[in-house]
DNA sequence: TTGTAAGCGTTATCAG
DNA sequence: CTGATAACGCTTACAA
């Protein structure tokens, strides 16, 4: 068996159509003319020999690689698996397609990305985790690809920021938990503190300060089931125990959950009261049943996406405020 | 503000640095000899230019994208967001990056994945969900697409198919249950019913027949939370209730017991033994605590690695057959 | 509508 | 080690 040639070019199928190489690149190029019969000539031929538009080639031309960059820390956990699932899905549907990188939580390693994204040439990069410093930024634009930041606080020119309103979710939990007549509250947070992360601890302590309610917090490692695990040893073996708990993730909501009781031998929402934030999955399974605030997963992706559609020359900052609504279950008295 | 080039190329860098363009190229080309001295001057001007090589022109030029295809369905499901990522990492370090192609379940839907892959001239392409026909591995091979295969049991030539051991898996489940003293099995499953999940059940049900002991079989829907519910449902009405249930998925087995706890105040593992598959996060939660077959995650993402590194001349087929470890945890009376 | 020719940013080849 | 030159596969004026 020889070795042959590993794609297959315009070139060939015009040799086998019988026409000339543009009239190949006419027909598979929307809206451009050609008449239905070498239309038809071509397609036969493409189909025959496996004929591929190399994007790679096209992407040079037409200064568009139809590639978006998403980049993303921890894409094992819900939360981002499932708001990459939105964004792959919605990129395609919108012509484009995602190349994904999987960072560290490091800056540096998202400056990395960047500009793996730039040698690709992709039309856009989504952040979803870390904060690209200020002159990775301007690299980026000046280099072509557009900036979508997730839940990161940075403002800067010519990039679309998508935020949550975290503080006003923080106070509705607050209100949640007065109701449920909580007397002593506490939030459990990592000790990363990104953006979306300290906006709601910061929300939740000025909001209970405003009703007169103490607040103890508690901070360590990531958002994570052990984390939670931990963070309930430690708050529910202080001289108070807390009666109304928010966890700034759902993820840490059930390692809290679980320790309080299976460790604590405590009720919930009759001894306390547990509040999450995502809406992820598991919180709705029987055994947790968490009250919490649903990330608008599909807002978000489809945000990203159409302000990618829009006109690339739009430099102007644009800012987004998307609300989380209330999802209430069972780890609230009341409600 | 004019609008200027997107990208700085090697000839901006090669002018600013007073070199030719292909002193540009050798210095961003491993292993290529420049000198000292011209590479530092190289350099020096594409850093203050901000230059990137180009990997859309490269590719055209060499043949080679650097680029693997990740064809995936449910990605927002808890062991393939793990499988994805540890395959994006993994292909990271090998300087490699992934694209990433959401599909439905259909096998359709892989196929048009596929093309899409071929347009971007992919240098491979794993395919984690759905099974690509004949006609479309030919066509991907036909295009120096390598394919690696992950629980497809189709086989080709030119491919790479890593697959687990089902049935030893599904074998050392009865094993446990009849230890444990169970007298009667049961097996629930998606009603999809792809390769690996088949052989699960056959698995099991050969190996029940020949301790000669009985099993009630239940498919519904795909292997979710949700169907794991409605089947304990089904399985617990049944006339005779069933001791010991095989669930082909961690996530049915999460619904399961949780129905099974709730609606039918059943204790797991006194009156109930439970085993599931994959290993995910949540079945080591203290309120599930499932025994179940680990996906070695970081091993099928090596192998497929390590296969792409190898010589892409290799055109036998190749099958790779890896072990699912037991874990034992408590869902299961002795252990 | 069609074909010809130029050019996109690389790398490989081949003299020097 | 270096620099000119020819590809790679495509799109897009421009001329027919």
């Amino acid at each position: 068996m020889t070795i042959q040639k590993a794609f297959v070019s315009a070139q060939d199928v015009a040799a086998r159509a019988g026409v000339s190489r543009s009239a190949v690149s006419r027909t598979f190029t929307p809206g451009k003319s050609v008449s239905a019969e070498t239309r038809a000539k071509v397609l036969a031929a493409a189909d025959a020999l496996g004929y591929h538009v190399n994007h790679l080639a096209r992407g040079l031309m037409r200064n568009e690689s139809g590639i978006v960059c998403l980049i993303v820390s921890d894409l094992g956990t819900p939360y981002r698996s499932n708001l990459v699932n939105a964004l792959t899905q919605q990129l395609q549907d919108a012509g484009k397609i995602a190349m994904l990188i999987n960072t560290d939580r490091s800056d540096e390693s998202v400056g990395l990305a960047l500009r793996q994204a730039i040698r690709y040439r992709a039309d856009a990069s989504i952040v979803v985790s870390g904060m690209p410093d200020k002159s990775i930024v301007k690299l980026c634009l000046r280099n072509g690809l557009r900036l979508v930041l997730i839940n990161r606080d940075d403002e800067h020119d010519g990039t679309l920021r998508i935020n949550l309103d975290d503080a006003k979710a923080a106070e509705n939990a607050v209100t949640a938990f007065a109701r449920a007549g909580c007397k002593h509250l506490a939030l459990i947070n990592s000790t990363a503190g990104t953006p979306s992360l300290m906006a709601r601890e910061a929300g939740f302590i000025a909001a209970a300060a405003a009703r007169d309610l103490p607040v103890m917090v508690e901070h360590h490692g990531h958002t994570s089931y052990a984390s939670g695990r931990l963070m309930a040893q430690r708050l529910l073996t202080r001289p108070t125990r807390p009666d109304g708990v928010f966890c700034v993730t759902d993820l840490l909501a059930c390692g809290f959950m679980d320790t309080a009781r299976r460790e604590f031998h405590l009720d919930i929402p009759k001894d306390l009261c547990v509040i999450g934030f995502d809406d992820i999955e598991q919180a709705s399974w029987i055994s947790y049943n968490i009250t919490t605030f649903a990330q608008p997963i599909d807002g978000i992706a489809a945000n990203a996406v159409a302000w990618l559609r829009g006109d690339a020359e739009q430099t102007e900052r644009t800012s987004l405020r998307l609300h989380a609504d209330m999802v209430w279950r069972g780890s609230v008295r009341g409600g």
